[in-house]
This record gives C-alpha cells, structure tokens and sequence, in this order.
DNA sequence: CGCGATCTTGAGGCAATTCAAAACTAGTGG
DNA sequence: CCACTAGTTTTGAATTGCCTCAAGATCGCG
C-alpha cells in the first residue's frame, strides 16, 4: 500500500497581485489566438488590458451578475462553476494559463457561470467591447476563438455523453484522465494531476457526492492504477485506466 | 382523462430534394449571421452552396468520419447525436430552420457527432474552408457566428448542469420547456411541441431510459401539466411546470 | 381487421445517495 | 518535538431513485 505524503502540488505563490509588463506581453503573444499577430499589434492591444490578482478561493464575479468583462488567466488555476439551489455546485471547467472567459456573448448580457481562483492567479481583464472590437480588427483573430469556442462546445458535449450513459466509476476515470491531460506533470509519484484536487472537487467534476468520489479513488488506488492523497492524485498506470474506458459498455 | 387523438404535428411533406433558388436565397439572408450583409455579397455566397435533401432517419454524417463540410438547415427537423458503445443513444441538439452544424473546427478533424434528419429536410452544404473564407471576409459575420457558438456552449452547460444535479422528473419538465420555446406552436391541445418526439427521443436526451420517460410523462399527464400521445407532447399549463423546477432543490 | 410499433405498467435489483461516525492528515502553537 | 485542532478522507449501513426485464395495452396504418 502506498504511503501518505505531503502533497507534491506545489502552490506557486508568486506576487500575483502584480504581474510585469515583461509577463503580459509573454502572456499575449502566447495566447493561441494572437500568436500569429504582428507584435507591434500585440503591443497596442496589450494597452487594452488591465490586469488583476486573486488569492485562492476569490471569486472574479458571480454567474447573473452583469457580464461585462472578458478575462484571460495569465498564471495560476481558476474554475468555471454554477450552484444549484440547494448548495451543490457543478464545476464546468478547469482554467489554466491562456484560457479565457467571462462574457462571451455579443451583448451585455448576465454571466452564467460564476468564476473562481484555485490558487493565486493573475488575469487580464477588458471589457467586452473592447475585445469585440480586437475581433472586427483582426479577422484571423476571430477565426482563433472560434476554434477555441468550437473545441469547448465538444469537450462539453463528451461531458454530456458521459452523464448520461457513464458509470460514476467509469466518469471519474475519464475526468482523471482529461486532467491529466491538461495539467498533467511528471513527478516521482507517477503523472501528477498538477492542481489542487480534493475529493469534493473532482465530484463536482463528475456529478457524483463526495463520498462515491472517495470510494472510487481509494478503488482505483487499491488496483493500483493511481497514486493519491489529501488534494492531490497522481496517475500511476495511465495505460490500464484507458483500458477501463474501452472495457466499459 | 384526456383522450387521445392523431398527432397534431403535421408532417411537412415539401419536395426537399429540391429547395428553391428563392427558397435558398430567402433562406440564407434570414440567417443571423448573414442577415446584416448587403443582397449582392449573400448572392455570391449562395454560389458556394449546395442543396442536398433527406428523408427522416436518413443520416447526414457520422461521427469519426472526416469533416470536410458546413451544414445550413433550410427546412425541417434534425438531430445531433453521439452513440455509446451500448449502442444506447444520446441527443445532444434539435436543429431547426436556419441551424448550422457540421466541422465546425478550423482543421479538417473527424465529426464528433452523427446528424440525423427527423423530417424531410432540406440543407445547404459548403466547404469548411469556403465558409472561413467567408468568415475572414465579413469580420462582421465571424462575430455573429461566434455568438451562435457561444449561446449553444451555454446551453450545453445548462445541460451538465441539470444532468449532474437534477433528478430525471426535473430534467424532463426542463427539456420540455426548452423545446417548447425552440419549436412551441400553439394549437388547441396547447402548446405543442412541433417535432416528431417519441418517449424514446425524450429519454436519449435527458438522460434517462424511455420507461422512466414514459412514467414521467403519464405523472406529468395525471397532473395536467401536459397533454400527449404517440410522437408528440404539448403544454397545456405551462407556468405549473415551471414551478416544478423553482420549487426542486 | 390485424399487424407492427409505440407506449404503459409492474416487480425486482442495483448503483449511488444519504446520514453518520470514525480515522487520518497537515499545519499550528505550546 | 509533540499534542492539538480543523479540515479532509474513509468506511459503514440504510435508503431510494432509476434501470432492467418482461408482459400487456394501445394506437395508427395498410
């Protein structure tokens, strides 16, 4: 049985409250839909942005608020989430550097999601119409976000392809596995899920309770097909829960 | 009790194999991507289009095939939808009039989805690439199919939503509200849902099986909320049903 | 009128939830 | 360095909502 450890997630705290005008302009010509753009257009487009720190657990706005804002997360690991009526949330996706969201929209429309930093974060912030004006400028621009919008609409419909025919077991092998693949990180352990991920938060994920999210984990480590701990879960057979998915009918 | 009659939906039985060029040309300036464009450059974007018919059931694509083309639904009903390995089915949109699906990514990448006509339908087709020749050219039209993508990720996430919180009774009285607003016609068995829907079609997409569909529906009927038969649904008090869903928790 | 398809209904089983308590962990301050 | 504590995770037992399997009822069509 494997022992317990003190998470190797490292929490990065940098001093995001403040990230240099060097790591914006980085940031910006990083992101895939303004790799392409001359940089002295990357420069005038950069003047558009104001940046913003958040500390873990922060929220960067709330869904029905008015939407007015576009974000691009710039370091650190945020959460697109929604909560039911009765207090249980749904997390809809996992932020990382170069993603961005908040009101996609045309029109100034309520948010529908509520947004919230996972660990310290620095974001760029401008307002939507600002952004939609980038868009008018630089056509190909346009075309890049589109292909990000499209890619999302599919990685949402395998989430609802999942729901509603996957076994709980079957949806959380699948959810380890898409991490792994987004923030995925070499380390002793195995391919660490470089995130803070505890129980409750891949439930979420997962739209199962806390507790089956539990049961399955500690099946999952009993068959040695991961390796985990408070917060944090690594893969250790990435091969054999793959099988899993195939074997599921 | 209610008794039960013929199907108020009528079946539009058009020759689909051949829409019009009126039909094409009326059709493709009222779509909400084209329809700020001067009449002369949706002339010429009609000249990239090809009509092509089908009979219900037919399938237009299927999922891993290679997408290469741009659907524009002209007239009639269809579905998207993805089939687990089970061969259990699962609805993920009912395209209507002026609709767009297909590849929607930028590279040539395999479909995710299988469409399939419900009615006889009438589509146009282009390329990929001709349609983001069109993008790049009208700055303005990227934008509004960038809405249209993001207006259907919300509305995929809504679905995640309900799928990992809400229990099946809830999910179908919502599913039922959304097409009433997406097809709803009024008639004097109420608010009829115009598609073809069997207790089948509801269950692929809520996520449930079609006996529990059909419990839900009977409930739903004792209780007045609906009235229904074979192939079809309509509202008949549609403000107690969505009480249901205010009053989930 | 009869046939195929759709829909309804019932009974039993099972996966996942709920409720509850105990075990563990990592960080804290004595 | 160790005991303490708050938060997390595990495990158990009881319950339930939905699925599965299986008839039977009903409808619409030829």
């Amino acid at each position: 049985m494997a022992k317990r450890r003190k998470s190797p997630v490292e929490i990065i705290t940098t001093d995001a409250h403040m990230c240099s005008l060097d790591l914006r302009l980085k940031i910006l010509s990083r992101l895939p839909f303004f790799r392409d753009l001359p940089s002295k257009a990357i420069e005038k487009i950069n003047t558009q942005f104001v940046e913003k720190g958040y500390q873990p657990g922060a929220y960067l706005y709330f869904s029905d608020e008015p939407g007015r804002n576009i974000y691009v997360l710039a370091e650190g690991r945020a959460r697109l989430l929604r909560s039911t009526a009765a207090g249980k949330q749904v997390m809809l996706d996992l932020l990382t550097s170069g993603d961005f969201f908040g009101a996609l929209g045309s029109v100034e429309q309520p948010y529908t999601e509520t947004a919230q930093a996972q660990s310290d974060i620095c974001v760029l912030v401008t307002s939507v119409s600002d952004f939609r004006a980038v868009l008018k400028n630089y056509p190909g621009v346009a075309l890049q976000v589109l292909d990000v919008l499209a890619a999302r609409l599919q990685a949402a419909h395998d989430s609802i392809h999942l729901l509603s025919s996957a076994s709980a077991e079957t949806r959380i092998a699948h959810t380890l596995l898409k991490l792994s693949r987004k923030v995925g990180k070499s380390v002793d352990e195995g391919l660490l899920i470089d995130t803070p991920l505890g129980r409750d938060e891949l439930a979420e994920m997962t739209g199962v309770t806390s507790e089956t999210a539990s049961r399955v984990i500690s099946q999952f480590q009993k068959d040695g097909l991961i390796a985990s701990g408070r917060q944090w879960v690594a893969l250790t057979n990435k091969a054999a829960l793959e099988e899993l998915l195939d074997s599921e009918r």
